[in-house]
DNA sequence: TCGGCAGCTTGATATAGGTCAATTCATGAC
DNA sequence: GTCATGAATTGACCTATATCAAGCTGCCGA
């Protein structure tokens, strides 16, 4: 399961670490591991302290908020090729989300204090630091200006839009995971989320398990208001 | 209204800038300005690409996120000394919120493309930019957090616990701005903020106006359950 | 093949919070 | 001082969404 990194190949690769000199980038990964995970693997909990920066090789993340009481929610997914929460280890502090797998998926991990000095060093890597932390941070905008200016009905009419252009098919979305999962990420109950998705029906949406068939995507956007401020971005 | 920057006596003592070489500095500063505005003052909109880097002097500015229907709400205020949304401007990408000025203030400016390649050149300007963006990540999480996860009376509560820690009065707490923008803020209507104010009457609070007294924190605390992953640290 | 979950949907009901409207309060102009 | 304006409060009402409670469906393991 932990594996040292014995040939760099595959970090070589990593557009993350693209563009850095050799000498750095052998530098970062002296004392990297590379670790491959199953499915469901708890890769940190909300408040501690990180020790590692992971690196996203291959697969995702998903980052979870967690109340006093229990509750649950998907926060944010994030994917290869990226660094998972970037802005907890430079700043040394707790993270704010809990880390799981959802699927199987490969982590490079180099020692915080490690990352932080060659952040500090190399502008390359620094860069792409800033770079990820920008975008990280704009989804998150993103995400409380559709959780505080829209309905659900909007919300989930526009994730639907959002997945099918992600997925480059026009005619439909395939839900990237559990319903209820998703229900959270969009601040509304699983049950709330059915019912939004099935009054939909009326608007050139039909509901087919795990994939939405869009069969109308004018009379869909016309009851959901996307708005391209607000809606991922198809980049 | 424009002033160009005669003297850099100013800038020079701006936390971001220190530690950068007085070569460095100079070379960002060539073509800054630095610019006085009044209370009120739209910096920017929504949607505009950044021409410039806003580096606040003294002051703050409000980040507002506006919908279709012309709804608006807060998203953040930026206080002195920081980035106005770095993000934006290190990715060259439209601003996602409008930036207002809710008191007389003062802005350095810097030419868009200057900033990234200084801050792309400069180890030192880097990491007072991946501080920025980190913390703002930060505080847009824990705010994703705040409204997936709590009630309007929790919110409401803790809002007024963490204003006065921050304020240094245990007993009390002077809200910074009008209850409406406030209650935006929030994720709720002026009357909702309003009327939760009034309800957590019962549990040692005391609305005066713009001032609320904390009469009791200890029976406060246990209505509306602080929690440090979520309320901003007194930081 | 048969449980037996886990996830999802659906229905009935409750309620938090929004909307609309009227009133008060505070502030600043004149 | 009075008036006008904008903010805040308060009340009555309503609706969007949560909650609670069954069923349903598909899948996995025995």
């Amino acid at each position: 399961m932990l594996d040292a990194i014995t040939t760099v190949s595959e970090a070589e690769v990593l557009p993350i670490l693209a563009g850095m000199s050799a000498a750095r980038r052998q530098d970062l990964l002296a004392n990297a591991i590379l670790h491959s995970v199953p499915t469901g693997t708890v890769l940190f909990e909300q408040g501690e302290v990180p020790n590692f920066q992971l690196i996203i090789v291959s697969g995702s993340a998903q980052l979870l908020g967690k109340s006093g009481a229990g509750r649950e929610v998907l926060i944010e997914t994030v994917r290869a090729p990226d660094l998972i929460i970037p802005a907890a280890v430079v700043s040394g502090a707790p993270y704010l989300m809990q880390a799981r797998v959802p699927e199987p998926s490969r982590f490079l991990l180099v020692q915080a204090d490690v990352f932080r000095d060659a952040a500090a060093a190399d502008p390359v890597l620094a860069q792409a630091v800033i770079g990820s932390l920008a975008t990280q941070f704009r989804r998150m905008v993103r995400q409380i200006k559709n959780l505080k200016l829209r309905t659900t009905t909007e919300r989930v009419g526009c994730y639907v839009l959002a997945l099918s252009a992600r997925q480059g098919t026009p005619d439909r979305a395939v839900l990237p995971y559990e319903k209820t999962l998703i229900a959270s990420e969009l601040g509304m109950t699983r049950e709330s989320f059915s019912r939004t998705l099935a009054s939909l029906e009326n608007s050139g949406l039909q509901v087919e398990g795990q994939t939405i068939l869009i069969r109308d995507a004018r009379s869909l956007a016309a009851a959901c208001h996307p708005d391209p401020l607000i809606d991922d971005s198809p980049l």
